[in-house]
DNA sequence: GGTATTTCGTATGTATGTTAAACTAAATAT
DNA sequence: ATATTTAGTTTAACATACATACGAAATACC
């Protein structure tokens, strides 16, 4: 409730600024460290002393004089420990192994029946299984072991407890997932919705304090970095931003509104433009980047349909960059694959329908493994006490 | 930029907790503060002697005993200083002074000419200096005398820098407003934004960790309060939600997009209701109490207009809701004022419309004088750095 | 009524941790 | 060769919270 401040607190909160900045630098030294931060020398060198005792720090040698003693290089211990980040969508599951840095050691994508109908949390918990089971095959020995597992899912969960709360395009609700997965591996696990884990990749990667990431696959949702930490609100659904309204007397949701951006910045809407103009299309798991080589090769329907979701997906961002004012904008999911086809009608709607200076906010796209790094990169944090937190 | 903790840290952090607590709880007692903090009592005494000092606690005497000794009951000296709190709204300006516990002793409201037309910042620098003036005539003698002058402004404020940016309803614009105020009184000022105030007094008054505050009125624009802290985005401009569209090829707004929901939802939205339904109606000072008369009397146009508000206020809180999951929303501005004609509607429509537990969010109708209490709040704050600081 | 017990608050010594300053180490500059 | 500069460590001083003991002042109980 109360935080205070003893002696344990004040070093440890110290500790973990001197691990933050070695874990953002590629290479830094002690007095760089100090020079960085206004804590003292001799507190900075006790510190890293005991970074290195943990082998979370390795020193790699003297760096460049300027006149003077060489410093000794500093640098996080990538080799550390290792993550595991899952990412499930509806047509697919991305998984990934990182190091401790984040970078990818190894990646793997299985693709998903489409026509499989009906899922089950057996299935669902198969599926993670083999894919745990796999990916840690390529993990080489270290200090710490599996840091973490990470697993983000397309919908409503309870991160804390570990539970899924509802899956609407998987049909999956109350499993408590955690408990499951411990029973077959020692690992830490994590959980949490596939947005959130998009957008803390993307804080950890380039901490921008303040951040939207916008998940547009079969769905939309976002995830929202709030001063550098993962804002999830009173029940852990803050960001379901695809269920917001952009006309009021839109077409029906399957959630049970009307006009849901989802409707309209998704593949799902993706294919009814493309019906709109004639085609035949459904949601599979190639369609996406099937209709943008289609668009690409001169289809003019399918460039038409494009079009329109780029405009609504700027309609959508705006709204965001109107209650947020974010400094950066991501959109991730399998739609950012359509970027050449997207990307200026975005823009141009956000500069009309955004006001003052959320007209300049940058939109970046996200790579497609930003959610598997994502729910690695939770993992990690998780575990390492001592880096950026995702929850104050 | 990193933040480090050193002794003198760890003190103003623990002095914090401690005022802090003794500023919420009507009275309390050092060993009380002890066990809610998990502070050593040794540390709390120390640190409540240093308060008593600075006279911003006082002891009123012996509590109840249980079986020993009476505690000595310490409680937040609400007569340390004042503050003044300044709500300029287009119609009316609400200003309030009240002691540091924020308690309100003054209040007075001043109607502005609806037909004024051009508004400068001279004639805005005038009334301002004349509440000042007249609030603080009734400011009784104490230590540390006015501790900060608030004013809420409807529309985008660099609270930083203390300049106005763009006030859309009185058209002014670049105006550095806490200097030229500072040249003729020697007190703290502080600007915001209209909501951020509101929201402030409501995180102030009940300690809500994530809310949203909307003020509707002339315009609508909403205050976000997350980890209890006002979050204000990267330009200060966060909560524009007024300017969000909820109806992609709507109305034209004063902002120069289509669909706003402020084009829906404000007093300007009413009266254009009211001319649909034959009435004859314009913003004016008295315009939203007027018409809650003439519903309430029976006049069916205005009944139905009301609801008509209900329903796009809803749509627009269910927007607000799905994105920030606030644990509550508190609805203030005018528009607050016909709450026995919308609050059903908006209800009715939030169910409708928002998902899983956003439904059952509560919607809180906050005081007409919300506003100015907040800024007067945010004035407190920012001079009294021991109380909870509203930017992180 | 006297004594034990409980609770509140303070005083004292200790532990922890940061800082300042002196010092050592090791480089470059002259 | 010597001076100067920079990196990192050692040492003493300082600040602060904590544990413990203690005194103050009430209630509970015989």
């Amino acid at each position: 409730m109360y935080r205070t401040v003893d002696a344990s607190v004040m070093r440890q909160v110290n500790k973990q600024t001197v691990l933050s900045l070695i874990y953002q630098k590629s290479v830094t030294s002690r007095v760089a460290i100090s020079d960085e931060t206004g804590l003292n020398r001799a507190t900075v060198s006790s510190l890293v002393d005991e970074l290195i005792a943990e082998e979370f720090v390795e020193e790699i040698g003297l760096g460049n004089s300027t006149g003077g003693r060489k410093p000794i290089l500093l640098r996080f211990n990538a080799r550390a420990g290792y993550a595991v980040g899952i990412d499930v969508q509806i047509t697919h599951v991305t998984s990934v192994l990182t190091n401790a840095a984040r970078d990818v050691i190894h990646y793997q994508r299985l693709e998903l029946e489409a026509d499989h109908g009906h899922y089950t949390t057996d299935w669902l918990l198969g599926i993670l299984r083999q894919e745990i089971q796999s990916v840690t095959a390529a993990m080489p020995a270290s200090p710490h072991g599996v840091l973490g597992v990470g697993i983000a899912l397309p919908g409503l969960v309870n991160h804390i407890a570990g539970h899924v709360i509802y899956l609407p395009n998987l049909g999956l609700t109350d499993w408590a997932i955690v408990d499951d997965l411990s029973r077959w591996f020692p690992y830490p696990f994590v959980v949490d919705n596939d947005a959130n884990c998009g957008a803390w990749s993307e804080y950890l990667a380039r901490r921008v304090n303040n951040l939207v990431f916008l998940n547009a696959g079969v769905g939309v949702g976002s995830g929202i970095i709030i001063n550098g930490a993962l804002y999830r609100g009173r029940d852990g659904i803050a960001g379901e931003s695809g269920h917001t309204t952009i006309a009021t007397n839109g077409l029906i949701c399957s959630c049970g509104n009307y006009g849901c951006w989802e409707e309209y910045a998704s593949e799902r809407a993706l294919a009814r433009y493309l019906r709109e103009f004639g085609v035949e299309a459904n949601v599979s798991p190639h369609f996406l980047s099937d209709s943008v080589r289609q668009a690409q090769s001169g289809d003019s329907a399918y460039r038409q349909a494009f079009q329109k979701l780029g405009e609504y997906l700027g309609i959508g961002l705006s709204n965001l960059l109107q209650v947020l004012n974010p400094e950066v904008a991501y959109l991730g999911g399998t739609v950012a694959e359509a970027q050449p086809l997207v990307f200026s009608d975005i823009q141009r709607v956000i500069r009309h329908r955004s006001m003052g200076a959320n007209k300049e906010t940058s939109i970046v796209i996200a790579e497609p493994t930003a959610v598997a790094l994502g729910a690695a990169g939770l993992a990690i944090s998780q575990t390492v006490k001592m880096l950026p937190v995702p929850t104050t």
